[in-house]
DNA sequence: TAAACGTGGGG
DNA sequence: TCCCCACGTTT
């Protein structure tokens, strides 16, 4: 390592310190800015924390709110999800978008009663294999289902630490690294909170409330006077733009698996409920990545259906 | 590694 | 109406 390098990283005495700090906040703040009403946070069930894990992927929590609930009473445990048809968790998943996720959901759950006896397992690399759980999404089992000691990225995570605690952007390698030795010890649970809390609702993307930050003192970024570039762009875990969504495939699968919801689409049907009655072509294609994906299946009268 | 993958709310 | 935004994973 060079000089340079060596000096460019925080000492892991401070870093602890932060992870400390922020910890701390979690539990003293006293909900002023928490998000304590959240369902999902009265619970350690694994299998509850998985749902609530996996319908937060790229999805607003207001939003998760109703399809947590109704989804948790419809399958309560991976056993059921599993046992039941993909057609029935994909109407339970019905305004979440990103209809992938619930096919993986129902994978992960059929793998968790086949490869776990029904227990969703505690340990990284059995998490991992599962379809639908990467690297944000494991963890977040561990540490708050598990309380285990290890740390989270998601997007405003990863604004935190390269904010924060480095000044700079990470790659992914590093940012976990960094935040796995943030994590006050037997703390999983609350410092992961604090730290998701800190992110969403204090560090902000376009305009953080830094007047309201527990290492607002330690801060590199706030301290050096918050200078462009925004170190969080392009770091680890820190969300990019999409593209655009009006007029694309994603739009036309998402009206194809609205309708299917509700019943079979006949295959002259397709085009106008694709939203596309001039593109045939374009539709029947999209139509058919639904069915390659698992989404759809085509009936023997050549009808669209839910599987 | 870039690109695909949905939806609803707010300004 | 249009644009921006929001607690990732897969190929």
């Amino acid at each position: 390592m060079t000089a340079s390098a060596r000096t460019a990283v925080r000492p892991v005495r401070q870093t602890r310190a932060i992870g400390a700090a922020i910890e701390g906040w979690g539990r003293a703040d006293g909900g002023a800015t928490r998000r304590d009403d959240l369902p999902w946070r009265s619970t350690r069930d694994p299998w509850a924390v998985l749902v609530s894990e996996t319908l937060a992927q790229q999805t607003q929590l207001s939003r998760v709110v109703p399809a947590y609930h109704r989804f948790l009473a419809e399958f309560p445990t991976a056993s059921d999800c599993a046992a039941a048809p993909l057609g029935d968790i994909l109407r339970a998943w019905r305004g979440m978008g990103y209809n992938r996720r619930a096919r993986n959901l129902h994978l992960a759950a059929a793998a968790v009663v086949d490869r776990h006896d029904g227990q969703v397992p505690d340990d990284l690399d059995a998490l991992l294999a599962l379809p639908g759980i990467g690297p944000y999404t494991a963890r977040a089992i561990l540490a708050f289902a598990f309380d285990r000691d290890v740390g989270v990225v998601d997007t405003n995570a990863g604004r935190v630490l390269s904010r924060a605690v480095e000044g700079r952007s990470l790659r992914p390698a590093e940012a976990q690294a960094l935040v796995d030795a943030m994590v006050p010890s037997g703390r999983g649970w609350s410092f992961g909170q604090a730290l998701l809390d800190l992110g969403a609702l204090v560090c902000m993307s376009r305009t953080p409330v830094c007047g309201a930050c527990p290492v607002r003192r330690r801060c590199r970024w706030a301290v050096a006077g918050r200078p462009e570039p925004d170190p969080a762009k392009g770091s680890a875990g820190v969300s990019t733009v999409q593209a655009r969504f009006d007029g694309s495939d994603r739009q036309g699968r998402g009206r194809l698996v609205a309708a299917l919801r509700t019943g079979p689409v006949g295959p002259d049907e397709v085009a106008v409920t694709a939203g596309w009655p001039g593109d045939t072509d374009r539709a029947r294609r999209v139509a058919e990545g639904l069915v390659a994906e698992g989404l759809a299946v085509r009936d023997p009268a050549g009808a669209l259906r839910l599987p």
